[in-house]
DNA sequence: GCAAGGAAGTGAACGGTGTTCACAAAACAA
DNA sequence: TTGTTTTGTGAACACCGTTCACTTCCTTGC
């Protein structure tokens, strides 16, 4: 354990400064609200200065999209005991929508990312929260209680709830923004309906 | 029919002009290349004379967003004939992930309008793309090839397709662009399970 | 044909953005 | 205390969308 100096311990403070500023102007006002110049007011400094701590505005940004990742990634719903692996599974799928649609400027900046993805599908079915999903899926479906056609795997009902699950956000943050709380509870009919389509045999 | 004046001709091709310079742009870089400053220089204006045109650069963005809408619509596939239902439905959802790909820049325009949504989930079913998609779904379900649960209609399935769609799409586009090809086979062997899920009895 | 009036176009500016750089001030090391 | 490195700043650069007084051009009425 190499201990860290006076100094180090300062900069590592201002830094982590800067970066609560950040979050909360993000949540104030979504990414377009964070800008350095903003920034450096809220933590009484110069803009110039901030380049002391970051190369860049997107070093910021990169920082607060990899908080929303583990943000995201650790918000699990309360699951009351024995529920089914059908009705798990719903809950599941309405949890992640409430992630989007709690901390929509999160959710936008994860999704936002062009760079950060996997370079092949394999690294991306290494990912802890794609791992998870498919552990499911493949006890749900070793169990018996889901039921695919011949030829798919669990990797494929996986991607399908994963495909769902973001179509509906994304189209709840956007284009379907202004009737959000009717299009969630027509998403979550649909939500159920793949799970009876998917339970039954 | 009331005969425009050359002036009126003048006006409206200066501004075709202007949106065809735009659209050239926003193809070229997508919508931050699309700046009045690039797009005077573009059209040999000063950037103050756009602003005879438009009222503003969110107008000249949201006649783009128009133009793609169109085009979105009217992009369909090659349907050989005497296809099943179930084929035809995951030719069209390819169709869907095809249009985002070559067009990623109209795709992500309409996609990322808060302002244009429908006002209700009613307001949104008379949408004529939705209407396409209903229509659909309710002549595989009507002829027996689709088979739904009980309790759940055509407007549930077609929501279905539309989100699986939408998830690949922006999906493919933003977190998956690095490994755009492999994601893409990989969700097309999602829309065929579904086809196989919804059509076995 | 000519003057009046409106339409078309412009240069300069305002306030905003991210970023750089020479410089000053403070903290540290010898 | 001196010298050096870290920390911080003001001013500038090159962009951005937008406005406005001003000129230039075209059209309309006589």
């Amino acid at each position: 354990m190499i201990d860290k100096t006076p100094s180090e311990r300062r900069y590592e403070k201002t830094r982590q400064g800067i970066l609560d500023a950040a979050r909360s102007l993000l949540q104030e006002g979504g990414v377009e609200a964070v800008s350095m110049r903003s920034l450096a007011e809220k933590v009484d400094y110069s803009p110039a200065a901030l380049y002391k701590y970051f190369s860049n505005k997107e070093e910021i940004i990169e920082a607060l999209r990899q908080e929303a990742w583990e943000l995201m990634a650790n918000f699990e719903p309360d699951m009351p005991p024995g529920l089914s692996m059908a009705e798990m599974f719903v809950l599941s799928g309405q949890n992640y929508v409430k992630f989007a649609t709690r901390y929509p400027e999160y959710y936008l900046l994860v999704m936002s990312t062009t760079e950060t993805g996997p370079e092949s599908m394999e690294e991306f079915k290494q990912m802890p929260s794609f791992i998870n999903l498919l552990q499911f899926t493949e006890a749900a479906i070793g169990s018996g209680q889901f039921i695919l056609p011949e030829g798919y795997t669990p990797t494929h009902f996986a991607l399908l709830a994963w495909f769902v699950v973001h179509g509906i956000s994304l189209l709840k943050l956007s284009m379907m923004s202004k009737c959000a709380d009717e299009f969630e509870t027509a998403s979550f009919e649909v939500l159920n309906m793949i799970q009876e389509i998917i339970g039954r045999d």
